[in-house]
DNA sequence: TCCGAGCGTCAAGGACGCGTCAAGAACGGC
DNA sequence: GCCGTTCTTGACGCGTCCTTGACGCTCGGA
C-alpha cells in the first residue's frame, strides 16, 4: 500500500484531499500544521508527501528542509503563492514538485503518479528478493525463510533488514540506520540497533554468535554481506 | 558536466533557453522536432530533456513514450496548452514535471535543478573508489582491499584516509587533518598523526617503511601520491 | 663531532562501544 | 479488560580502539 502524508490548513481542502487520493487507493494521513507534520514524517515512512506552503506555524519552507534532513521522500508543494521566487525557494529546499492553486484535482493526481513512479526504480530496482546459503528474505512479500522453514520478523525487524540489505555489501552507518527505522530523534540510540541485530542475527545467521552476513563494523555502522 | 537536451520548435525561445542553461554551466544540445530528439536522446546519454510539447512532426507525449521506451532521463514538458487532460497525458507517457507557457525562467531554473538533484543518487556521480596498484579504497561502501584481500580500517584511521585521499597529490598540513578528524583543538598533537600513519601504512602500503602512497612532507604535513 | 628537532615504532592503560540478558512498558487483538 | 507480542530501557562483561609516554632513528646545523 502506498501512504501519502497530506499537511494542509485549510480543513475543507484537506478533507477533499484526503477523499480524493484514498478514492484512488493510496493511504492517507492528515495533518493541519508544519509542527505535526515534522512528527508525522518522522514517526512514518511515507511514500510521498504533499504539502501546503501556507501553515500556521512554521514556514513551509522550513518544513521541507527539515524533512530533508534525513529523508528522501517525495515532496509536492501546493501553495495559492504566485511569485517566482517562492517557487523557486521551495523547490530549491528540496520540494519535487510545486502546484499553484486553484489547481486541478486531475493534475495533482497525475503528478502525484509522476512523483511516485519517479520514486520507485530507486528503492525497488534491485531484486526484492536477496538470497543466501543461509536464508531467503523477500523483500515485496515480506517473507523470510532459513533452511525451508519459515522466519517471522516483526515490523521494526523487518525495517532494519530492509535498511540494509537494499545496498548489499555498503557499509550503513548506525545514524542513518536510526533515522531510516525510528526517526531522525533516535540518532543516539545505538543500543536500539545492538538489541535488534542480535534478534536479527538469531533468527537469520547460521551461527548467531559469529555473524556472517549481518556484519558490525566497530564504531561506523553495519552492513550486509551477500 | 550536465547534459542538457532542448527540444522546441520556436526558434528564438530555444535560443533564449540555450543562453540561459549554458549561463548556468549546462552543457545544452537543442533539436528543432520531435524526430531529431529521439535521434539525439538515443545517440547521446542526456542528464535531462527539457522539451515542448507542440512540435511539427511528431506529438510531444509520443516523443516522451519513444524516450521512455529505454531511457529514463528526466523530461520536462514545456506547454502553451492550459487544460488539465494534456498535463495528465504528458505527465503519465513518462514526463516528470509539466511547465505552463509563459514561465519564468527562474523557475524553470528551480525545476531543472529539482530533476537532477533527483537524478543524482542513482547515476552515482563522483566516484568513491580510488584504485592503486597496491590497493583499492571505496569510499562509500567503506571497504579497503590489498592484494585482494579485504583490509579492516578503524573509524579514525578512515578518517584520516579519506582527508587525504579525497585530494590527490596535494599537501595537507598536519593543523588541518587533526582539525578534520580530531577537532579545531588537537591541532598540536601531531604524535597523533604519526601513529595512525604509521597503523595505515602497516595495512595498505606495500612496504611500510618506505612508504610510496601516504607519504610525509617533513615539516609541513602529508600527501597522498596515487 | 655533537646536539636537537621531528619522525617512526612499540607497548601499556584506560575509555568506549558492542553483544547479551532480562524486566518493565506499550501496543494490538480478542 | 485481559493476554501475548513487540518495543524500550537498564545493567554487565568483554573486546577493540584510542590515548599516552618512552625510545631510537635520521638529518641538518653549530
Amino acid at each position: 500500500m502506498t501512504r501519502l502524508l497530506v499537511v494542509e490548513d485549510d480543513q475543507a481542502l484537506r478533507r477533499a484531499l484526503a477523499i480524493t487520493l484514498r478514492a484512488r487507493h493510496y493511504e492517507v494521513d492528515t495533518v493541519g500544521d508544519g509542527a505535526a507534520a515534522l512528527r508525522a514524517a518522522a514517526a512514518t515512512a511515507y511514500d510521498l508527501v504533499v504539502m501546503d506552503l501556507g501553515l500556521p506555524d512554521l514556514d513551509g519552507v522550513e518544513v521541507i528542509q527539515g524533512i530533508r534532513g534525513w529523508s528522501a521522500v517525495p515532496v509536492i508543494v501546493l501553495s495559492a503563492r504566485e511569485a517566482q521566487w517562492q517557487k523557486v525557494d521551495a523547490l530549491d529546499a528540496g520540494a519535487d514538485d510545486y502546484v499553484t492553486k486553484p489547481f486541478g484535482m486531475d493534475e495533482l493526481l497525475a503528478r502525484v503518479r509522476a512523483a511516485l513512479r519517479r520514486a520507485e526504480p530507486a528503492e525497488g530496482n534491485s531484486a526484492p528478493i536477496v538470497e543466501t546459503p543461509a536464508f531467503v528474505i523477500d523483500l515485496a512479500a515480506k517473507r523470510a525463510h532459513k533452511d525451508g522453514r519459515e522466519v517471522r520478523l516483526t515490523p521494526t525487524e523487518w525495517h532494519l533488514v530492509e535498511a540494509l540489505v537494499r545496498r548489499p555489501g555498503v557499509l550503513v552507518p548506525s545514524t542513518q540506520l536510526l533515522a531510516e527505522v525510528w526517526g531522525p530523534h533516535y540518532e543516539r540510540e545505538t543500543n536500539y540497533l545492538r538489541v535488534f541485530f542480535a534478534q536479527i542475527r538469531r533468527k537469520l545467521e547460521p551461527d548467531p554468535g559469529r555473524p556472517r552476513y549481518f556484519i558490525t563494523e566497530p564504531g561506523l555502522g553495519y552492513r550486509f554481506e551477500p
